[in-house]
DNA sequence: TTGAAAGCGCTAACAC
DNA sequence: GTGTTAGCGCTTTCAA
């Protein structure tokens, strides 16, 4: 039993198609007896329009791809990471309220994969430096929606989280609970947001007269992160009296290191975690957190992808989301 | 500029549509020549075939939705749930390796949200009990691949996780290590996973011969979980021995909660979590995980979705995928 | 107010 | 071997 088309329903109604199509789409000018003939033939055959039919007529599929570098080696591990899996479903969802739907591209896909698909943009979340895929939808003529790599780039747009802010809060709000002797844990990769977190901190440090005090770890996942914080609260006879997780790992795991190490929290040593991690709520105290705002991320984005895709807009500086604050037990000072 | 279409190049290279896709797409008897200059000309203009007219052609779009149900209220919460986001990956990965792409639905979403989207069958992850869109995407003759719950429905295909295996596997384990009063806690929720756990932990202990401890969280979610975990952990004089916590709780949090309450782990109490969080492994003492391999159950679906789709295969039992049991030091006996 | 016909870009019979 | 032609199912001028 094949499906209705519109064909079969205007026949079936004694009408013609355009006069159908007109009738269910609500445009033209008919008598309101044939149009609601049309829909009530439509409703009782049970006749849906072929999508891909008006796609091609309309000449776009209101479909985005939507990409993320991998984390670690493995591709997709990046879902697990609670910044991406937000940015991911509120991308997704705000895409959909625009009429636009997402495609889930593994990173580093070849042509091949992706180019079967009628994309109108491509969203790359998170562009791994050797990845050819930038240049490959640039080269195709697919705008490309990314963070600040991208600038200048003709085709790509970006929007972008303010790492100077990241730094920024925290830092002032652990200065002015009296911490002196901050310390930052940030992973040693080549992500263009780590690099400035690195650049924003030595600028705070300077300004404030501070010494800077960072670790490195050796890649981002809770395994570096954790080795990298028990390095950090190791160091000689001047402990830190505060510490400022930049790498998305596990609020409970980063405070159990701290304490397994000998140290109070908040008593002395204060802490925040740039995550968006919401165990971070439940742990004994509570652990500060900076948030990301993937939900503001997606919605900037999309709304710069809609306002190119739809009224051509050419050149615009792109978007600096701002961060926010969640000021809890352990980075406050037990007064 | 408008993009290059096949007539256009066809008219470059001095050739026919024909010809052209035919050397494209490496079809038909055709002179080595000719097929080379065609695909030079391609190469040389830019030329790439228009994806929504070939789906137009082809009859199918190689487009599958994927809809997961929400945790909580939110939607696309659940992606923040490690099984869901290596669920997604692994389903996304899959279908690509095998020709089709994935859109994101939101769970709940109408109608009008996926009418316009060629899809050729639609995974619904994680069916909510009072959610329309199985029904409707039946309705629409759109083949849906679910879980075990839409078992028997014409058009719906299912692949489920081995819900009696999770609870045995692990209560074996405990019981093999000395356990004798194991306790559940797993959210009291309407999902026909948590349901079957349940049943499944009555059996297991009633064939033991072993008392029923179980507590139900008020909701899935690390707070009404590490709550129950207090509560379970708190009974009477007789404290239970062993805790297995079927809720992708954090395998940190649970741990802290354990031992706020005055239990050595794993000396007073074994411990085991149904999870995929990776965080599991970098606890002290790492926590046992029992993992419901989304890997393999997104294996498994697209598997069987392709095969439905593909070659029509019609009636199938459905599968049910095996479990792994992570056997951590949380969980093993010390002496 | 309604209908006939052209055409979106591609592929595959079928003729040459 | 290569080109001509007829659609895939829909929307939209344009004519009646």
């Amino acid at each position: 039993m094949p499906r209705v088309r519109l064909v079969d329903e205007a026949r079936e109604a004694g009408l013609s198609k355009t006069t159908v199509s007109a009738a269910l789409n609500g445009t033209g000018r008919l008598s309101p007896e044939v149009r609601e003939k049309a829909r009530d033939t439509a409703r009782r055959m049970g006749y849906r329009p072929n999508a891909t039919a008006r796609q091609l007529r309309a000449g776009r599929a209101r479909l985005i791809g939507y990409v993320v570098g991998e984390l670690a080696d493995t591709p997709w591990t990046f879902l697990e990471s609670p910044y991406f899996a937000r940015l991911t479903g509120a991308t997704a969802a705000t895409a959909l309220a625009r009429g636009y739907a997402v495609v889930l591209l593994p990173a580093g896909s070849l042509q091949s994969e992706w180019a079967a698909l009628p994309l109108d943009a491509v969203v790359v979340a998170d562009p791994v430096a050797d990845d050819r895929i930038v240049e490959d939808l640039l080269a195709a003529r697919i705008p490309v929606f990314s963070d600040r790599s991208v600038e200048g780039r003709p085709g790509a747009h970006w929007v972008d989280v303010d790492a100077t802010a990241v730094v920024g809060q925290t830092l002032d709000h652990f200065h002015a609970q009296g911490a002196r002797r901050p310390v930052l844990v940030v992973p040693d990769s080549t992500t263009r947001f780590h690099r400035e977190v690195d650049a924003a901190h030595r600028a705070w440090c300077a300004a404030h007269g501070l010494p800077v005090l960072s670790v490195r770890a050796a890649e981002p996942g809770n395994g570096p992160v954790i080795q990298a914080v028990e390095t950090a609260l190791g160091v000689g006879p001047d402990r830190p009296d505060a510490l400022l997780v930049v790498a998305e790992a596990s609020p409970p795991l980063v405070l159990d290191a701290a304490r397994r190490i000998g140290y109070d929290v908040p008593g002395d040593l204060l802490l925040a975690c740039v995550s968006e991690d919401e165990t971070a709520v439940h742990t004994e105290p509570p652990v500060t957190t900076l948030s990301l705002r993937p939900d503001a991320v997606a919605e900037a984005g999309i709304a710069h992808l809609v306002a190119v895709l739809e009224q051509g807009l050419r050149e615009t500086g792109g978007a600096l989301v701002p961060v926010r604050l969640d000021v809890r037990a352990s980075s406050v000072r037990r007064g």
